[in-house]
RNA sequence: GGAGGAGUGGCCGAGUGGUUGAAGGCAGCGGUUUUGAAAACCGCCGAACCCGUGAGGGUUCCAGGGGUUCGAAUCCCCUCUCCUCCUCCA
């Protein structure tokens, strides 16, 4: 995705740090350079066999490139030492140059020399930006590693259910699923959405598009009321920089939708290239991306609403009906932000305020921790929500609750300082639905029902669709 | 979309090719003084990477990228952002 050409005719130390540590972000959102990776790259060379280890829990893949990196890293050192000398040498005989007369023969001599110093430097530094370009390239791939309380697994049977929360509702009939009854009702058109713009794409109606606001009221009302959380309303368009930051980038591109345009090598020029945002998760953990945040203000919540947008590539035929899976969808998410001694904690604090939701909807769920094999690419640890649809006869995810340690927060440069005066050290970042909104559209329709295809509304909300008590048709 | 202007350290603001990571001021931190506070005075006060057990040494960063040059905050090109005027528009 970047290019080695872009950097290679910076310094050493340059391209060193824009490379793995401190891509600078601000001023430049567009840019087409380079994050850093997620992992430490000092961490993945002096313990290699401990990061082997721990990433292997994912599988074979996730460490597939390790030695190749850990090779790339040696001679990265290597060639920054031999570059940096080179650098010094040629800054203290250029300091030199300044006292002779420029029309003297030494001058000319001496500025001859230094030529070749310089194309001299030149190379040496073009090799080592296409080993930082490769290694960067290679370490930006490799997912977070694993909680050691993540349990090892093979694919998301093995999730571990942690606890369930209230009952399957019971019906004299035989329930129907979201689909039928929204239809019904007049208040879900998918029809309609599928001709004015494609496949996976709804219109809501009346009663629909009512409790879709409803909702996304009422979550944000909780969280800000009595959770503690700062609203927030973040554009839906966001720059490559902020998916690098979060980990959607360089890795996922392709599940995401984007416009405009990017990177023109004809004539060097670059230009703007926004995408979807694929959650809320990017705009707010990417708010303070570049900042060194002062002492004493952590942890901080936020909330925000916002459209997501997902290309769903590779899940064709994948829920095809239904809201259950859609290009477009509502969510309310929370982010948080914290000390690395409090991210344990905090995780069990966001689930606890994204389960607080379903319950005061009075929806049955579980929480499940999620295994290796199914954690995200850039968590840590992570719990799903899964609400009951007596509609499939299934738990599906409604809100996924993560700790990303400091994987994020290197990725984004989210520093604090813990004290005046400290040194600037990453946060830890965490992010859960709270909640996807259609899908608890969904759960309300679903476990809702009436037998005669009416919706009861759960009391929660009816103070946010004026008092509605039951959507008929 | 058109025409101009601007982008320097937490903030303000010097600096147009050579001991400038960057004057000066403000803010912040430590100290002197004070019953305490204020004021005054003194000192400290960015980040990252490489080497080193350490002390310490080195490299880089003046919106971002590329170029010219022995040498660039300073010159050239591209991009981004902000401001002013015009145009358009929810």
């Amino acid at each position: 995705m970047t290019g080695s050409a872009a950097v290679d005719r910076k310094s050493a130390a340059t391209i060193a740090s824009t490379h793995l540590a401190q891509p600078v972000r601000m001023g430049r959102p567009y840019h087409h350079a380079i994050a850093p990776p997620m992992l430490d790259l000092k961490t993945v060379t002096e313990d290699l066999d401990g990061v082997r280890a721990a990433l292997g829990r994912r599988g074979p893949g996730a460490i597939a490139s390790l030695d190749r990196i850990d090779a790339l890293a040696a001679q990265r050192r290597d060639q920054i030492a031999r570059s940096e000398a080179l650098r010094a040498e040629r800054n203290d005989a250029s300091k030199a140059m300044a006292s002779l007369d420029k029309k003297g023969p030494e001058f000319a001599e001496r500025r001859d020399a230094l030529k070749r110093l310089g194309n001299e430097i030149k190379a040496l530094e073009d090799s080592l930006g296409q080993v930082l370009g490769e290694l960067e390239e290679l370490v930006m791939a490799l997912p977070n590693l694993p909680d050691p309380s993540v349990p090892d697994g093979a694919g998301e049977d093995d999730n571990v259910v942690l606890r369930t929360w209230g009952d399957k509702p019971a019906f004299d009939f035989e329930p129907r699923d979201h689909v039928d009854l929204g239809t019904a009702l007049g208040i879900l058109d998918f029809e309609r959405g599928a001709k004015i713009t494609g496949s996976r794409f709804t219109v809501l109606r009346g009663a629909g598009a009512r409790l879709e606001r409803a909702l996304m009221s009422f979550m944000l009302d909780m969280h800000t009321t009595e959770h503690g959380y700062e609203e927030m309303w973040p554009p839906a368009l966001v720059n490559a920089n902020s998916l690098r930051g979060t980990g959607q980038l360089p890795k996922f591109e392709d599940d995401l939708f984007h416009v405009g345009r990017q990177y023109d090598e004809a004539d060097d020029s670059e230009h703007v290239r926004l995408y979807l945002s694929p959650t809320a998760e990017v705009q707010i953990t990417n708010y303070h991306a570049d900042e060194i945040l002062e002492p004493g203000s952590l942890p901080r919540r936020y909330t925000a609403y916002t459209p997501c947008f997902r290309s769903e590539a590779g899940n064709y035929g994948k829920d095809t009906r239904g809201l259950i899976r859609q290009h477009q969808f509502d969510k309310v998410e929370m982010v948080c932000l914290c000390a690395p001694e409090e991210g344990v904690a905090q995780l069990e604090l966001l689930t606890g305020h994204a389960e607080a939701i379903l319950q005061r909807l009075g929806l049955h769920y579980r929480a499940v921790q999620l295994c290796t094999a199914d954690l995200g690419f850039s968590s840590h640890k992570t719990y799903d929500l899964e609400v009951w649809l007596p509609g499939q006869d299934k738990y599906r995810e409604i809100s996924s609750c993560s700790w990303f340690g400091d994987f994020q927060a290197r990725r984004a440069r989210l520093r604090y300082r813990a004290e005046v005066g400290a040194k600037p050290r990453l946060v830890h970042t965490l992010n859960g639905s709270g909640l996807a909104i259609g899908r608890t559209l969904v759960a309300i329709l679903e476990q809702y029902q009436q037998a005669d295809g009416s919706i009861r509304v759960p009391e929660a909300l009816r103070p946010y669709v004026g008092g509605l008590e039951r959507v008929t048709p």
